[in-house]
DNA sequence: TGAATACTTGACTAAATTACTCAGGTATAT
DNA sequence: ATATACCTGAGTAATTTAGTCAAGTATTCA
């Protein structure tokens, strides 16, 4: 059970284009090299976030990303859906009748595992990137 | 974020060992074809069990597996660690001073995987064998 | 205008992990 | 004796992950 890195560098690239919250773009490069990160794998995930309406995009000399939205509304379950890190605790298929293994009805522990997906999934309801600003104790907003 | 198929199946098995929670034990065989898990890979699974102390085994005709506790003492948490099944939010190591990508410092969403870590740890606690067999009904203490 | 910057897109690949299989064995009941 | 069923370690195919690579297009600024 863990996050893959696609979804942990997506959040953490968007916590630092939040930090440089400012009128200014910030390119993949500077996050990329702020955060060690690679340039092309960014490039992959920016595409993504951007197709989900969740960074807007500048061309050109100074160009770069920003957020389309104020970080408050950027949950961490649109972001990691955004990416396509999904969570996902059952091997069955969700809305077949059909439960693990091709057996013809859902196993004992199917229920545990949905409960499971939906306590993670609140979780991520839950947070934004606003949380990830602030709570950082730098002192800067 | 994803559970693995070992750690599905050992809670599958274990279910229904559970179920069967009579005085005679319950071979792997009998598991295999009622849950369609493959026996070689339940021996891998039952082997971890029983060094863990989860179950117990008896060998010989007639031999099998049996829990070796009540099945309120057999958390989630138990059965998945045996398996070693672990919940891993982060990349960095747990203890080293050191952050992702090797920077010298903790990243600025280490604090949030860190919570999302204990959130996901906190169900695999709360949750038992016991609530797996009784289940039916929502009965949540 | 032209060079530099930086986003855009799709295909490709090495490494790691998962989900098993296979090939032996040992203990016990009847 | 024989069948049953636990026990153990090694091996391997399939899948997924975590990127790389190559070839663009749009914009700014000197
Ligand atoms: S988890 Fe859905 S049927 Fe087993
Ligand atoms: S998650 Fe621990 S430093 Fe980034």
């Amino acid at each position: 059970m863990k996050l893959t890195s696609k979804g942990r560098y997506a959040v953490m690239a968007l916590a630092d284009l939040a930090n440089f919250n400012s009128v200014n773009p910030v390119s993949l490069r500077d996050i990329s090299l702020r955060q060690g990160i690679s340039l092309d794998f960014l490039e992959q995930i920016f595409s993504k976030l951007k197709r989900h309406n969740i960074v807007k995009s500048i061309r050109g000399t100074n160009g770069g990303y920003i957020l389309n939205k104020d970080p408050v509304q950027i949950k961490l379950a649109n972001i990691l859906n955004a990416v396509d890190e999904e969570v996902k605790t059952v091997q069955c298929k969700k809305d077949s009748k059909k439960g693990c293994n091709n057996k013809t009805s859902k196993c004992i522990t199917h229920n545990l595992w949905d409960e499971l997906e939906m306590h993670i999934n609140y979780f991520f309801e839950q947070k934004n990137l606003k949380d990830l600003i602030t709570n950082t104790s730098e002192g800067r907003n």
